[in-house]
Order: C-alpha cells, then sequence, then structure tokens
DNA sequence: ACCCAGGGTAACT
DNA sequence: AGTTACCATGGG
C-alpha cells in the first residue's frame, strides 16, 4: 500500500457511481474506499471533494490501466450535455458522473453471462466465488480467473459458485476463447456487427449479453443493451425509439437511464 | 406458495 | 417468424 497517486477530480466523474451502477461487479466500499481488481492489480480507490486518490498504485499503473479503466481520455461532459432529451437530462443530472468502464473482455462476457435472469447481488455473489475459487493471488484480492484455465474445467467444478444453468455456459465461452474460435482481438478492431455475431456463436449468450460484452468489454459506446429494466424505460417514455441526441453514444444513454430507473423502485 | 432477477434455448404453433 | 415453458438459485 506504498504507493499512492492522486489527480485532481475529473469533471462528469463519480466514483461510486462508476463502481456501482451495475455495469462491474467485483467492487466493494470499505471505509470510504472502493477495493478491486482489474488487470491482474488490487487497488484502492477514494474521492474526495477534488481529489481521486489511487491507493497501492504506481504513476505506471495509473497510466497503463487506471487511466483507462475510468475512460478520462474521453470527454464525458461533452457527451452528456448533448443530451436534449428530458428524461435523459433527468438522468444526467441526478445521476452525473457514471462513466462506461474499460473491463477486461473475458470478464465482462463471463460476468453477463452469469448475469442471465439474475440479479445484481446473486451475480456479485457468484463472481466473487468464481474469483476465490479459480483466481491468483491473495484472498481478497483474486484476479479474475483466465479463459486458459476455466476451458480446464467442467460443469461439476463449478458447483460451488451456485450459477445453476449458466455454468455449462461458462464453460463453452472459456474453451472457444481459449482455443481461439472467438478472437477478441478481431472483435476489438472490428465493427460492432461482427462482435454481435461472433459472441452469439458462445452457447448462453444471446443478443443483449453480446451487446452488454460489447459495450463493457470492449468499449462499443454504440452497444445498446436491453434488459427488462430498459425494456421498462423504452415501453414507457420512448415508445417510438431512443431520440436522436443518443446515436453513437447509446451505451452512455442507457447506463444513465438504467441506473435511474432501478433506483426510482426503491 | 408465488414472483422476480442486467436472458437464452428448445420446442412448439 | 413469433410465442412459451423451462432453466438453478436466492431474496422479497
Amino acid at each position: 500500500m506504498n504507493n499512492i497517486y492522486r489527480i485532481p477530480r475529473p469533471k462528469t466523474f463519480n466514483l461510486s457511481l462508476c463502481l456501482d451502477c451495475g455495469q462491474a461487479f467485483r467492487w466493494t466500499n470499505k471505509d470510504n474506499r472502493w477495493q478491486g481488481v482489474a488487470y491482474g492489480k488490487y487497488i484502492e480507490i477514494e474521492q474526495t471533494e477534488k481529489e481521486i486518490i489511487f491507493y497501492n498504485c504506481t504513476e505506471e499503473d495509473f497510466k497503463n490501466i487506471w487511466a483507462n479503466y475510468f475512460d478520462l481520455q474521453c470527454d464525458y461532459e461533452k457527451i452528456v450535455s448533448s443530451y436534449n432529451d428530458e428524461h435523459l437530462k433527468l438522468a444526467v443530472k441526478e445521476y452525473d458522473g457514471i462513466r462506461i468502464l474499460r473491463q477486461e473482455p473475458w470478464e465482462a462476457l463471463c460476468s453477463f453471462i452469469l448475469s442471465q435472469n439474475n440479479n445484481i447481488p446473486r451475480i456479485k455473489g457468484i463472481i466473487e466465488r468464481l474469483c476465490e475459487e479459480f483466481g491468483d493471488g491473495e484472498t481478497g484480492k483474486k484476479t479474475f480467473p483466465s479463459a486458459e484455465k476455466l476451458s480446464r474445467l467442467t460443469v461439476e467444478d463449478l458447483a460451488p459458485l451456485r450459477a445453476g444453468f449458466r455454468a455449462k455456459y461458462i464453460i463453452d465461452a472459456a474453451q472457444k476463447v481459449a482455443n481461439g474460435e472467438i478472437d477478441f482481438k478481431r472483435i476489438n478492431e472490428s465493427p460492432i456487427d461482427f462482435g454481435r455475431e461472433e459472441l452469439q456463436k458462445i452457447k448462453g449468450v444471446g443478443a443483449k449479453v453480446a451487446e452488454c460484452t460489447l459495450l463493457y468489454g470492449f468499449h462499443k459506446i454504440d452497444a445498446f443493451p436491453v434488459d427488462v429494466w430498459v425494456k421498462r424505460i423504452m415501453a414507457e417514455m420512448y415508445p417510438n425509439g431512443l431520440p436522436e441526441c443518443t446515436k453513437g453514444t447509446e451505451g452512455i444513454a442507457q447506463q444513465y437511464l438504467f441506473h435511474w430507473r432501478r433506483m426510482q423502485d426503491r
């Protein structure tokens, strides 16, 4: 915990919202710090009035991993202020600072395979058990297990996760990624439709899981995942489809609307 | 006991 | 091409 790296708080950046708006599942808050692992590194992060403070983080880690993870080079203020639609303006006003994280593709794929017909607290539990069982490193700081490692396991090996019918989908995804049948590099370099087709070759990956993987794992911000909450939003507010102002950044609009709509029911 | 959760598949019309 | 039961699990 020696290295500390501080930056001024960027505009349109809210750490808690970024990490706890239903796009990433491994972050936990303790003593006003968010703790988590990504790209093989454990980190603790705190937001103060004027700063974001990264603990256990060298300048190199910040530049190579975390600046990218939080999409800091992207001007969200510009994007979000272009939303001239009334519902979106409300969502942005109330939850300003949500950003689309650049998660690892494999972690995003697994996470959203596990998300199907499931709820967020349970998804978090399954992923935590997955990492504790098969990840590397210390307890509580384990890495997300690689596709190569999971590809050598069986459905029975995953029983402790209590993932239910989703376990067999994880194994299939791991095998197809590990043996190169699904090529992350090509998906990354290609337009979104290629990724849509490729990812849906995996058992248990349909349109929605593919869309989430492309948005959160490949940062295709024109992806637009439609889950039960977004279905409600579309039915209640956008019977004729999304407003024009979201063109090209549908995924970002989706994240604001998703979180906003979910918070209304509590 | 019933319904729902960041859905997908297979088996039906 | 469009519906529908079923899929494991756990919380409300």
